[in-house]
DNA sequence: AATGAATGAGTATTCATTCAT
DNA sequence: CATGAATGAATACTCATTCAT
């Protein structure tokens, strides 16, 4: 187990300026946005950019799980509803209706598979939470059950991006989505 | 309208080399590998490939096109079969498997709205066939009336973006599949 | 002597198309215009072009000289007019609001001597004239007997360079005009 | 206004490096050189000059700036200088010996109207100096009082343009500028 | 530890010139 | 002979990363 050597309150600050800025920027430019914008939105100095991050890919890396802890903290607090039938899809139209507008997130989502050994503490987290709302629904009757988290990851990360190129519109989005979710309820007799 | 004046039979050989070479590059490599290369890749200098398309840019879009052209003939075949209930699945699975691989196949659909004018004919031939598809399936009765076009390329894409996520294993791509199609059918009652 | 073989009627046709077009583009768009609009203005294809003069360089040495030509020609006209203690300064007038306008037409005078061999022909035809002009005005006591006719074309090429960079307005150019042309006046006693 | 912010000085000697550089080898190979030759010859990467002067024009603009802020200090000290008289056509003729070689020079001067609103500042030294320099001569009665600066200024472009063409001997520019001299003083009686 | 200047490989695009049609 | 397609060296500018201050 690695340790994380404490840094200093100062250097936490930076780190998380960064971080901030870099989604803010990867998310309105586009991942191949120079680390220079990074920089500045952060208001810092690339040098100090890459003493935290030592490469754009390490930044970029650090940016998606970021996204990921989010979607497995949301994940487990709808875990924890009363009413986990619902609760499932509840979760899944909200996390659409926000990857529909960041995509970073919906790569994030895509990335938690396929990432570096280091990810994978954040990847174990997500499929955790995700596999137990799914379990509590499918135990619940509202969703077939044959289905497992890995197509359901997938399910997600193609709605989003179909929810994503539907832009704007939330009354097709929704019908969009209607599909997908009558798709993964148990059908009928 | 604009007289497409026909190439001397060599600069057409080169152009359709460049689109190749392009295609193969860029999926291979992603849309930012060097003009160059697919000029190497394609046996010609760089000079020829800007003197058929004079911006990278133009370059992409005429591959999108191809795609896209590709597409809509197929659609139009399927759209010719006997077997209109079964052939809109038929296709869709094709598609899909066909996509999962060359994701610039799901660029190309996805763009198939947002594109400049020029590209507006080969727009109108997609939708077109895919409306014909759609419509006769749901005449058929083997799919929900409720859905139109512009969802279903929302999903079209969705789906596809989620198989090539899915990576290798098709029988986890076809679950995931048939979850869709399921969800694409008319709700039994 | 080098002889010059003689030209099918079209290809003399073509050359002088193409010195035409090199003329009005070079003037237009400055020296470094690319050489297919050269070709393309004059109606021909690039390699016509290149037939005619093998170089880009050689089309622009031609353009001068062409220039030169003009200019002895006309040179020569004064020459020969009655009263030449004015015809000198008439002649320089005209020169220079001519090449206030183009440059290329001062490029091609400053040019006169430092060309290449070929070119002799013209520099003297050029230089011969001037000398007329000029000797003739000394003798009628209009111009100052110390000035010779190198002193005098470096002063055309500057006098119209001035004009040039005075740009518009012919009151301005007059004036620097008249203190040229009152240098070259014998001074009084 | 504008705070320049003061530069670090390595940051400044790189700056006035490339400065140099960039003067030296645009005057030997012509504005036209490519940028990278005048970094190397600065001794520094490309990088560098770009991060100091973000366009090829930029550079150019600065060169310009220089040599014209190099002539203004000049004309200011002959301004200065005791007999005003002489000391308008020692300027005039120290100018154009330099100018004769180094073709910049002239340019800049030729530019000194036209350019950008940044170099205004420049531009009204340069203008106010040399008018300064050319009233005191008028009032000494050692030129003519119907010339303005423009005119002046006109002459000077023209006639250090003429000194170049002349190229080397110094006998001939000194005789051509005894004419341009002599169209400048007052006209006897 | 933070800063931002320096670096230079990398990239799209142009254009003189050659050569197959 | 004319044509215009092919060529590829040349060029301005960018950006991840290093390092002196």
């Amino acid at each position: 187990m690695l340790e994380e050597k404490p840094l200093r309150a100062d250097a936490r600050r930076n780190r998380a300026k960064v971080l901030a800025a870099a989604e803010a920027v990867f998310t309105a430019k586009g991942m191949s946005a120079p680390t220079e914008e990074v920089a500045k939105a952060a208001g810092v100095g690339v040098g100090t950019l890459f003493r935290h991050f030592p490469t754009k890919e390490a930044l970029l890396e650090a940016v998606l799980q970021e996204h990921l802890r989010r979607f497995a903290a949301e994940a487990v607090r709808w875990a924890g509803v009363d009413d986990p039938g619902n609760a499932f899809f509840a979760f899944l139209k909200q996390w659409v209706e926000m990857a529909a507008t960041k995509n970073a997130y919906t790569d994030a989502l895509a990335a938690a598979g396929t990432r570096a050994p280091e990810a994978a503490g954040v990847r174990d987290e997500v499929v955790g939470a995700l596999r137990t709302l799914l379990t509590r629904a499918q135990d619940a009757g509202t969703v077939r059950s044959d289905v497992g988290v890995t197509e359901l990851i997938a399910l997600m990360v193609g709605t989003s991006r179909g929810a994503e190129h539907l832009g704007g519109d939330p009354a097709l989005r929704q019908r969009m989505l209607e599909i997908v979710f009558d798709g993964l309820r148990p059908s009928p007799r």
